[in-house]
DNA sequence: TTGGCTAATTTTGGCGCCAATTTTTGAACA
DNA sequence: TGTTCAAAAATTGGCGCCAAAATTAGCCAA
């Protein structure tokens, strides 16, 4: 169940922000250098200036002398963390609708379908996985990518395991459900009903009571 | 007219930031190792360090065995992050009108004061700076500390030169009114009034087509 | 057995040295 | 005089070594 060696597609950093973000490095996990060294076959230095960096953009946290570890989940941080992403996302709704094309309608729906298909026999990273291809595509029509960066880094902050807290089966196949209605909103240009299922399908994750 | 030795507040990395923000390191400008160490009197060690976390946010670009450099000036990407400011900063405007108190108002007007006397006889810096405090006191009534971060990083991604290379007389002044203007919309709750009113405030830094 | 103090081990992180690469300089040739 | 190629200088960036700090282990005393 190791993270693959070292492939030269895709730095060492976001090897490791990988695995944060799908919980392979657990929330509050102490990242011991010369464990990490051995887990990604990577030099000593490689790894100090992955973790400088992550550091520097908050993927992990760092104390002198101590070393860097996961933050742990902070539920406030995360239902804040979420709340922005509704917001930010609703924001470009309206850039969505002008700019969406029908080969681009045609590929989200099968990328909806197949979304809906993994919620039922899928493990979770791939129903994740599903879920970003569906939502990329989506982004494809937003033709400022300084706001693409914004959404897609807020949704690179929270956990997978953070995300799936409080997540049913019921809620997975709302989320699905999402999609098409998505596509549906998008096709007939109606913004305000975007955006609507936009906050719902951000919102839904949101958890009640934080424990830490 | 040297950037200040090493303050023990403010890591060397924010130094570096804020003098590329200031265009006291000029848009394209190589940053060679050897003279940086000169100008903050720091160790090469950390001065590769503060460079490789500015790198990883993307305030300085880096090309293997050239060295770093300040992002020339591009202006449709400036375009997109001021655009980007504007949604972002339109998407709290119903939270400051909730969260907003009597004594923030003060001191609101207080500092808009302070900016509009700034705009006549201070230098670009010092209006700069005022202007700063006042959106700073702003945002104190945006509970939602990861919009926070959004905003001011996307204030801190267009240098001052960028800002300002349109900029009149006259826009300043009526950047010195939008504050009362925001003031007054704050006052009477009016959310519409104040969206308006900012999305006109971050627009006018706009400008047409791009050199480079 | 338990609490506290000291020694040993582990871990982080800085510094100097040197190799790899690039840029500049200089000279030879058309 | 302008161009091209080669040698020299300068610059970046990686690696190993070692010191500072922290954690763990061990020991003594209550």
């Amino acid at each position: 169940m190791s993270t693959s060696a070292v492939r030269e597609s895709g730095s060492l950093a976001e090897l490791i922000e990988a695995d944060i973000y799908s919980g392979a490095l657990a929330p509050g996990m102490w990242l011991k250098q010369i464990d990490l060294e051995q887990r990604y076959k990577c030099a000593r230095l490689a790894l100090r200036h992955a973790l400088e960096q992550l550091h520097s953009r908050k993927v992990v946290q760092h104390i002198p002398n101590r070393g860097y570890y996961v933050p742990p989940i902070d539920s406030e941080h995360v239902h804040n963390i979420l709340r922005a992403r509704a917001l930010v996302e609703m924001s470009v709704v309206e850039e969505l609708i002008q700019n969406i094309t029908d080969e681009s309608l045609a590929r989200l729906s099968y990328l909806a379908s197949v979304f809906a298909e993994t919620v039922k026999t899928g493990t979770v990273l791939e129903q994740d996985s599903a879920n970003h291809a569906f939502h990329r595509e989506l982004l494809k029509s937003c033709r400022n990518s300084v706001m693409v960066e914004i959404i897609w880094d807020l949704r690179m902050r929270v956990p997978l395991a953070a995300q799936r807290a409080s997540n049913t089966p019921a809620k997975l196949e709302r989320s699905a459900r999402d999609h098409f209605e998505m596509i549906e909103a998008l096709r007939t240009k109606d913004a305000d009903r975007l955006r609507m299922i936009t906050e719902r399908h951000v919102s839904q994750y949101h958890f009640g009571s934080g424990d830490r």
